[in-house]
DNA sequence: CTTCCTTTGCAAAACGTTTTGGTTCGGTGT
DNA sequence: ACACCGAACCAAAACGTTTTGCAAAGGAAG
């Protein structure tokens, strides 16, 4: 392997000294050095297949040009790829790069992840949640730039982006109403996370906003998984005035609410119309017909979570905000008009 | 903020030079410092919080401590996840962190990304495909130990780790045999994959192996999607002396399995047996019942794959070597007894 | 008391950049 | 022709480590 070719090199083979050679590379402090030398040490940078290192000019201008990004889980739906993705992307662009470290629930270990970041020095960091709650930012993070994907915190002076959950719900049950369904019911979680809150406020929402009654016993909750939906829908579905469509809180939920149709000799949309939040392709695209629903933006959060500390590494001091963003209705094949 | 905390405040602090705080901190040249001096730099290191700067390090000693990963994709499935956590747990345990990179389908993309990880001084790479494929390895990385993860190429010096496609299939099929099946039909993907004739050949082998014959019109081929599935399982269900036990190239095909079963009113796993391949928590545990499934090692290959880029770092020159790794059956409730 | 180790610690160089403060050089105004 | 100015370039210091080559101190052997 030959040896690598760093900045003196380049200099030595363009004529010049390695403090025009920087110049020309840099231009930032324009014009130093003639445009036409510029271009003959670029043309030979370009040549020897030159590359900075960015140890050594990380270490001479304390920039790194890393990022940190840290997350709870990652292994069990596509989302934290998503996030990654679109972290990765908008780092990209911006002439950065991403370590990624994860934690599982292991407070200890999280602190040690963030102390290895610290070491190589990242300029800062987005702190990641898998699903939409709140945390408590760890202390390590103090003194560098911090932005919250997917979480909240009560500290107003964080970043923070999560999805809208109320407007998600919304979109999702005017897609419902718009078909013409008047008899909706909805299937929502148990846990107190916003999700829960949020979904539930915005189906109540749609529904005011267009003047439907709301029948309470067309609401049910249970545990946010296939089985727990395919059982809230079997009970649903059962009721003499059933409803003609039903609001899942989650596509599990909604798979076991398509189970639960089955099961019952109903046909999706004709008998009964299904929406979903999360748009898991996995399973929104496998189920017979396509499910619709709402997507939640992780990809989109992620490329607004690093662009967000990038502003506050370049020009800090501007305003903190907490955003939520708006979730997207994906169709399918599962929402049709009510069966009149 | 205060300023940060360098060798030289803790030298100052314990009273030492930093030539023998570095000694102590790194006990590699032993008993060059009284170790109880060495205790003593370190409490003091410990109090004032102090964090090597591994640019600085690296910059000195020619080792960032950084991994670069390079994959595909990173989207669609929880694999990615998978992989990604293996590479990351396994670089923490010995010290070192990972930069994810990945460029979709784009290959100049890619190669603009491998530059930007050079720039930052990458030890190693492990290059990653999200499905078990043939690749050529890109020129950029010449140079640098790279190991393949879930990928092989022609090169047979450079290592590389990949799911065992046949013993994976023989694995699947080996259950349906063992719950007492002969009549197998096998669901096969299209594509020019490993997979897919892995899978084949392995379906072929566990049938061997145990003295069943065949029945060609027992083995479908078809898209392996869930939509494909769903005809497939139609097709082989629907003939007079059907199989009672489907094998196949995949969970979502698994999943139009269902969608057949059910459609023609069979019941699972009493009228027939089903197994699928990937382990995808999402489909094999929404599915009723919950789906046995063949688990492709992510995390396993990860964690490999990182283990092996470092032993060829830290001790270059042992022979390069080409993995498959063995796949675990996860049962969940599938398969049973066929009905006589 | 001298000589010669051993043990412990220090000063300085090096890693590859960026940037500050000069220096050289050619040209312009008087 | 003289002083002066700006353009173009260069030498050197600095970033925070690690490590080499020495020096000092102390002890043992002669």
């Amino acid at each position: 392997m030959t040896t690598r070719v760093g900045i003196r090199e380049v200099a030595k083979a363009a004529g010049v000294s390695v403090t025009t050679v920087s110049h020309a590379l840099n231009d930032a402090t324009s014009s130093r050095v003639k445009a036409e030398t510029q271009q003959h040490v670029r043309d030979v940078a370009r040549n020897l297949g030159y590359a900075p290192n960015r140890l050594a000019s990380g270490l001479r201008n304390q920039r790194s040009q890393i990022l940190g990004l840290v997350s709870d889980e990652i292994t069990t739906t596509p989302f934290a790829g998503a996030m990654i993705r679109g972290a990765q992307d908008a780092a990209y662009e911006r002439g950065y790069v991403v370590m990624v470290v994860n934690s599982g629930l292991d407070s200890e270990l999280e602190h040690r992840e963030i102390t290895m970041l610290q070491q190589h020095q990242v300029d800062g960091v987005v702190y990641a949640r898998l699903y939409h709650q709140g945390v408590e930012l760890p202390p390590a993070l103090s003194g560098i730039p911090t932005v919250l994907l997917d979480a909240v915190t009560g500290d107003p002076s964080v970043s923070s982006i999560v999805p809208d959950e109320v407007e998600a719900a919304e979109t999702a049950v005017e897609a419902l109403i718009r078909a013409g369904h008047t008899r909706i019911g909805m299937i929502n979680n148990v846990d107190d996370i916003p999700a829960t809150h949020g979904r539930l406020e915005g189906f109540h929402n749609a529904l005011r906003r267009h003047g439907i009654q709301h029948d309470p016993r067309h609401l049910v909750i249970g545990v946010p998984e296939t089985t727990g939906g395919r059982e809230a829908a079997l009970g649903l579905l059962s009721q003499p005035d059933r409803p003609t469509a039903l609001f899942c809180f989650s596509d599990r939920v909604a798979m076991g609410a398509y189970q639960a149709a089955t099961a019952l000799g109903l046909n999706i949309p004709d008998d009964v119309s299904i929406v979903g939040i999360d748009n898991l392709e996995l399973i929104a695209d496998s189920l017979w017909p396509g499910l619709t629903t709402v997507a939640l933006p992780h990809y989109g959060m992620g490329r607004w979570a690093v662009n967000r500390v990038l502003d506050d590494i370049e020009n800090p001091g501007a305003p903190p905000e907490q955003v939520r963003l708006a979730c997207p209705l994906i169709e399918r094949g599962s929402v049709g008009p009510p069966r009149t």
